[in-house]
DNA sequence: TTGTAGGCGTTATCAC
DNA sequence: GTGATAACGCCTACAA
């Protein structure tokens, strides 16, 4: 069904009929009303491939996630694909993995597609290789990159402070008088890297001799309770752990569990992401909140401030902020 | 950038430098090479509109999910995703909400994109209202509903058994001697009403007198943990609790454990999902399987056979499965 | 107020 | 092997 049937059957030109369509002025309102009735008649709607064509506009907005089953992005997907939906446009969803080929792929996919703008949701994006394809596929529509950060003119960055944030995790831990802290990271992303320095800075004030540094090789709870059985044999004295993530933090309060360790009053836990993860375990997990959805809401924010053409501000760094709960005393 | 500018610049026309993109055979190699090298120079991309709009198709694919933060839902549109794209579909993932207007609403816009198929995940979309939708706007292409079904040609749907699945967590509670058993609903899909009949079911065949039925109004742990204290108050005698979603499912963990109620010695819990949320919690939650995965993979199998004109399967349901965990003796 | 014509970027069908 | 030309569905001057 397009505007040339509509028109036939109305007796009119099709200009009419997509004058109709646009709520234009200039149409005979008798003519209005009849090609009203045929269009509800037949449920028609336009093909926004072929009025992209015309305007130049597709209405598309492309959202780039290594994985959208991990709850800490899924979040930021939501809030933006809700509101961008609210404003007609059409979000695209693109898992990219974490190899850098795929991420570039996906950029060029949402070349082909013409998207009016992006989001990059998570550090993992922060690569050479995405700023290279961004130029090469990208250079015209802005992007804005969650918890990472490239520069180009038409990138824009939402950050979270995560080295302050974890800086004061181990303080936190410090005041509590604890004295042998121990950090497990999950990944090598540029936002963990960040968190291992904050850890790195913290533990240097503090006079612990040498920061204990573990890699729990994954971001599953399992993972987290191998690395954390790991540091307990490395350092049966530690009196303190601080996970890069909540999921991997779950792990360890398991392997505490088991082995009749006292949370928190032998070992202290503290994770990142304030996630559900940490609402839900016993006992509840004290987390570094980094922000996500105010993320989501500013990234977004700069996104629509970009599509409708207001000035708006190109990097910011929201401070995270410590949520105590029974893991910490 | 367009194939005109291209054939400008290679002294050819538009024709060939399509051909040179296609890959179509015909083309003098000289010429080839040129346009190919020009090709790489600019980065270009051709427009998938405008492709769409000659081809008549434009591999988009829709999928409807009421809250893509619902990991339960989350997992199955992860796994669409990869597969379509590899297939160079592209998915356009839309939340619907709740409400019928809004879901009406979003499959008038995957009308508007010209989708070629469509996959509605979660039994929310089991509704009259939704089936209307359909007929109006999406009438001639595939679409695949996961844990649901409405009829009309051209919907499928892959459906898992919850009812004998609940019916049979309560015979596995009866079996370990649990007398006085209790289920919690988050909400009143068709999907939850299946999981009360199911347990209703059981308990009949169990002799209770009465299945207790209780309404946490909401699907936050939050929720759990105030209808557990409402089962507990009015029957303090139950020993098996039955949650229609892991999530509940740990927020009744919680109100056990704050009231010092051993679990699984005193009172039984289980839960529907199998999510990470049972995997984490302490006790670990025994949990009703019902196969998301399965079933997206399923979907995606009948939507890609419909895709590409094979006959498929028109509505299939996969059997649940209980996977024991410690929450239940 | 209305209709005609041209064009958006691409592909396919013809002649040449 | 190559290049006009006509679609695809829609919108927007411009002309009537």
């Amino acid at each position: 069904m397009t505007i040339y049937d509509i028109a036939k059957e109305a007796g009119v030109s099709a200009s009419s009929v997509s004058r109709v369509i646009n709520n234009k002025t200039g149409v005979n309102p008798e003519v209005r009303k009849k090609v009203q009735k045929l269009l509800k008649k037949y449920h028609y709607t336009p093909d926004a491939a072929a009025r992209g064509l015309v305007s130049q506009s597709s209405r598309i907005i492309g959202i780039l996630i290594a994985d959208i089953r991990n709850i800490h992005h899924t979040d930021g997907a939501y809030y933006i694909e809700r509101k961008l939906a609210a404003l007609n446009y059409c979000c695209v969803i693109l898992n990219t993995g974490d190899d850098d080929e795929s991420r570039a792929q996906a950029i060029s996919i949402l070349e082909q597609r013409r998207v009016e703008g992006a989001v990059l949701i998570g550090s993992s994006f922060q690569t050479e290789s995405v700023a290279q394809a961004i130029k090469r596929h990208l250079n015209n529509v802005p992007i804005v990159m969650i918890n990472a950060f490239l520069d180009a003119p038409n990138i824009y960055g939402v950050l979270s402070d995560e080295l302050h944030g974890v800086e004061a995790c181990v303080n936190l831990l410090a005041e509590k008088g604890r004295k042998s802290l121990a950090f497990v990271r999950d990944c090598h992303t540029p936002s963990c890297e960040l968190k291992v320095e904050g850890f790195r800075r913290g533990i240097r004030l503090l006079g612990q001799t040498e920061p204990w540094i573990y890699d729990s090789h994954g971001t599953t709870a399992a993972d987290g309770k191998r690395a954390t059985l790991e540091v307990l044999k490395d350092h049966p004295d530690v009196d303190g752990i601080i996970y890069s993530v909540d999921l991997i933090a779950t792990g360890g309060i398991r392997a505490l569990y088991d082995l009749g360790i006292a949370i928190p009053d032998q070992v202290s836990v503290i994770g990142v992401d304030n996630s559900i993860y940490g609402e839900i375990c016993i006992p509840t997990l004290t987390s570094l909140d980094n922000k996500t959805f105010d993320s989501s809401i500013a990234a977004c924010r700069i996104l629509i401030d970009c599509l409708e053409n207001r000035t708006t501000t190109r990097q910011m760094i929201l401070p995270s902020a410590i949520v105590v709960r029974e893991s910490t005393p």
